[in-house]
DNA sequence: TAAGATTTGTTCGTATGTATC
DNA sequence: GGATACATACGAACAAATCTT
């Protein structure tokens, strides 16, 4: 019913908005319609909220079938780019991408790259320096405080194997929390997407089931230091403790993804 | 067909495959399938390549209509997680998700946060001079002849605007041809995520309509030094002439932005 | 509370395009 | 070229959610 002539012809419309005007567009047409409607929110300028023709008006634009039409709008609903909602006043609005959206889509790609330790801190190593002396100076107190709530959640010792992993991905939450304070986005995003993959290294590999006091307390005394240096503002302090600090964690973690890899061969 | 009894509910048996056992799942079904299919990927442990069931098995399996199984494929497909054939011996497949997809994926979200040069130099600051001193010595020569040949393409002066910009274009290839052969998948990507959006601040935004020769200039010799310390296995060498490289264009940059705003606020 | 209106969500049957043999 | 197997697309009907009156 696509290409034929039956009735009249609204397919030749829809040929122009979607792109397929004469030479033949190998993709398929939900995809196509997703990428029209990218255009459509580039074009108008759409902001958050902004709402999106209703499936019926898509249909009659593009003179495609409901099911096509939703497809391409399932597209762009995972990527976060749409929301819909049912009932009377609703429809597809412009969304929010999450930056938690977003790592989750970048996860996919790094799946099937297997990072190691030494990957992770070799960026690690650069950055979270970075972020600590651009903080330095720039926090109110009332971020100062919610730093050291966070690391408050870990100063008590550990009582089991699994009381550790859990301060470790707390431990981590610091490290996030920072990126959020800072005003780019990108570094922001960078640094909180690392926290997250060594929060599921942990989790999921269990990458400290070997309990380790040592990086805990280091950890915690190079925390402590750091907030005093950011609520005085000594930026370049920050950044050597911060340094200082990655680097005992990285080498720590080193020692325990040997350990973790000797475990499987065991097995 | 799969895991149903001859005819009686088809949706028990999908309500658990899917998680909605009891407390309702507030994805739509679509959402939910996807999530599914992600999981017996990493549960079976598939391979680029290899087979996912078809259309027809789903739908038996998950009891759910060809619709709502092909939305939830088109999801995993623009992801880049499977791809799919018609014809005999077609079906779906598990994709590759190329580095290209994952950064336009990405581009969605900084489409709305926008970053200012001051941002993205934050972070090439630090990154671009660890990515250099990573590479010493450890290039072939094929390698190095192919960032030499790079360098080659924007080795004579631009007559045009429109030269002097197809010339940043490639320049900025460098970086991210560099970037590729680093053996760090996440380094490599966020360098290259980076070359990516000034390329398209370059192309998109035309921050170098007004030619500047100066930055091209220096670029050049940057460039062509900082092949010559690689060769040599020069580290610390490549760090330095990097971290210099990236000081000037950065404050290039940031001149041209000034006056890429004051043009917007003339018009 | 209840009924009705509006919009998305889901299903089914069928037809078409495409690649392989 | 024809047969086959598979994804792709269409359209009508019904279900569910949610707002208004």
């Amino acid at each position: 019913m696509a290409e034929s002539p039956t009735s009249g012809t609204p397919q030749d419309a829809a040929s122009q908005i979607v792109g397929d005007a004469c030479g033949r567009d190998r993709r398929s047409r939900p995809i196509r319609v997703a990428d029209a409607i990218k255009e459509l929110m580039v074009e108008r300028n759409l902001q958050r909220g902004d709402r999106l023709p209703s499936e019926a008006e898509l249909i009659a634009h593009f003179g495609m079938s409901k099911g096509t039409i939703r497809e391409g709008m399932r597209i762009l609903e995972t990527q976060g780019l749409i929301e819909t909602r049912t009932g009377p006043g609703g429809g597809s609005f412009v969304g929010e991408v999450t930056a938690d959206r977003a790592k989750a889509l970048l996860a996919n790609y790094f799946y099937f790259q297997d990072l190691s330790v030494a990957d992770i801190y070799q960026l690690r190593r650069v950055l979270e320096p970075e972020l600590a002396a651009s903080l330095a100076g720039r926090l109110t107190e009332a971020q100062l405080a919610r730093l050291e709530s966070v690391v408050a959640q870990y100063s008590e010792p550990a009582r089991s194997a699994e009381e550790e992993r859990d301060q470790h991905v707390a431990s981590l939450a610091f490290h996030r929390t920072l990126a959020e304070f800072s005003g780019n986005a990108l570094l922001a995003f960078v640094v909180g997407f690392m926290a997250r993959i060594l929060t599921d290294l942990t989790v999921y590999r269990r990458l400290y089931d070997p309990p380790n006091r040592e990086l805990r307390e280091k950890g915690i005394v190079y925390q402590i230091d750091l907030i005093e240096a950011l609520r005085k503002g000594e930026a370049e302090r920050a950044r050597v403790i911060m340094r200082a600090h990655m680097e005992t964690a990285e080498a720590l973690m080193q020692a325990q993804e040997a350990q973790v890899l000797r475990r499987f061969i065991a097995e």
